[in-house]
DNA sequence: GAGGTCATGTAACAGGTTACATGATTGA
DNA sequence: TCAATCATGTAACCTGTTACATGACCTC
């Protein structure tokens, strides 16, 4: 249900093909929601059948025909109409977290790894955040942008985007210190009473 | 796939009914996986059946006899093994967020309200993490529960838990602020160049 | 006696993922 | 010439959600 609105508010944009979508809603871009090409390209029809969006084909040369999808009328309302429901909570599904619950009988230098790959992650996704957070101020401070500016929202989600990463980057730290702490224990197994996990 | 290993990791617990699971996947306990009722008790029956997980049934006088699950042996090794793999990125989904893009042509009150809800969870949240930590460390300070702890896993994922709701609030009170600083605005609109927005 | 908790489930459906297919163009 | 990008899609499958059902107990 939700990814129709999120499409929806996606188009709040200004219009998009199935393919610029893709690139929009990649989990690895999204700030959001997120969703495969398939799945975008399944809802983008439902939604112009029910004439929430509108779609117009664009002949090209050289490059296949691509469909471009605008807002109707129709589509801004329900939008709208959306926005004063109540939200379901979070779901929290993360492997790497379940990963981290199991550690202790798990392979420890993996989940570091991984945990460091998760953290070169967040730092492009924040770096690709700031780009985008210095185009939407456009050379303003802050509260000049917020003045000024019709459309709060994009820059709220990235926001909340930013601080999520800037947490994953502090958390992963954090792991990545006592899981070295563990491994120097388990080195020198006269130190501590440190039981040595099963692996 | 990966609700398979949540269930073993949760299992790493100790010994665990369906309905025991279902409250530790609980939406608003969770902390590294969540899964409704029927999610888990389909899970369980096909660990049950691949050899993960053996089941025991427990008769009970005055209330309907329930089927205990414990790790095997082949579910221990089939988390390590797990533990091992390349976690995929999470995937931003959430509702809040869709809305909060799309504030400025809905209904500002409206997600105004869904803000304050939230924060209202993520007060709630932290404050069962807190109770759980405490638990946990018994007393000691941090340092000395991780030298002492053979288990430093749900500690772990306790900490990303509590640092994400710390975000949701600080991040809600940001956008409280930011969305009365609007109606404010709209409210006397001579005062500058706000579009107020069609709803 | 109403509503909540314990305890388990079925059925039907909606949502999401993976693998594959096509075919031209552009850049290293 | 090899890989990536543009642009769309089908088929099959797996995961997740919703509604409903049962039945006894306990607490207000």
């Amino acid at each position: 249900m939700s990814l129709k609105y999120a499409v929806l508010a996606a188009l709040l944009e200004g219009e998009a093909s199935g393919y610029d979508l893709a690139k929009v809603f990649d989990v690895s871009v999204a700030d959001f929601w997120s969703a495969t090409p398939q799945q975008l390209y399944r809802e983008l029809d439902r939604l112009a059948e029910g004439g929430l969006i509108a779609a117009r084909v664009v002949e090209q040369q050289r490059r296949p025909n691509k469909r471009v999808f605008t807002l109707t009328r129709a589509g801004r309302d329900a939008l709208g109409a959306f926005t004063a429901e109540a939200p379901r909570p979070t779901a929290v599904r993360d492997e790497l977290l379940v990963m981290t619950q199991a550690v202790d009988i798990g392979d420890r230098d993996a989940v570091r790894a991984s945990v460091e790959e998760r953290m070169e992650w967040a730092r492009a996704k924040l770096a690709r955040y700031e780009r985008l957070r210095q185009r939407l101020l456009a050379g303003r401070d802050e509260d000049a942008f917020l003045a000024e500016t019709d459309r709060v929202g994009p820059y709220l989600t990235l926001m909340r985007g930013r601080s999520f990463e800037e947490e994953n980057l502090r958390w992963g730290r954090r792991v990545l210190e006592i899981l070295d702490r563990r491994a120097a224990a388990g080195e020198e197994p006269a130190s501590g009473g440190v039981v040595r996990p099963v692996v």
